[in-house]
DNA sequence: CGATTGATTGTTAAA
DNA sequence: TTTAACAATCAATCG
């Protein structure tokens, strides 16, 4: 890997155009139906914590959007050892996400047909 | 009553 | 290498 000082901000889509940014119809994206989802990210894992200070902190604030903000400019300042605890958490997930892919990848290596989970239960 | 948006960064898969 | 988009969350809002 050369260190290519030219890599400016991932978030600078070249071919942004009339695609719209991101908008999933319902609740989750359903990019793929069997494959494994993303696990959450260092930062969400951080989230879940500053979450809860925040509404301590800020009772007022109504919405989780507003700590988002917050949370984004705590996380810069935090030094490495602390958000290495969030990362090292995801890291695990990771792992553990890796390992779904491959059985994911072994799953549709053997055979695609697996059945739909057409069994609906109803209470 | 329910789907959708809005904001944050990180991670991953595909081109 | 780089781009695109999804990962959680939850209140508020539109239909």
């Amino acid at each position: 890997m050369k260190p290519t000082e030219k890599t400016k901000k991932q978030r600078r889509p070249t071919s942004a155009n009339d695609k719209p940014k991101t908008t999933p119809k319902k609740k989750a994206a359903k990019v793929d139906a069997k494959k494994p989802k993303k696990p959450p990210t260092a930062f969400f894992y951080f989230l879940e914590d500053f979450r809860k200070e925040f509404q301590e902190q800020n009772p007022d604030v109504k919405s989780m959007r507003d700590i988002g903000k917050a949370c984004g400019e705590k996380w810069k300042t935090m030094t490495y050892e602390e958000k290495v605890q969030y990362y090292d958490i995801a890291t695990e997930k990771r792992a553990e996400f890796d390992r779904a892919t491959t059985e994911y990848n072994r799953r549709k290596e053997s055979g695609e047909d697996h059945q739909s989970e057409d069994s609906e239960f109803d209470d």
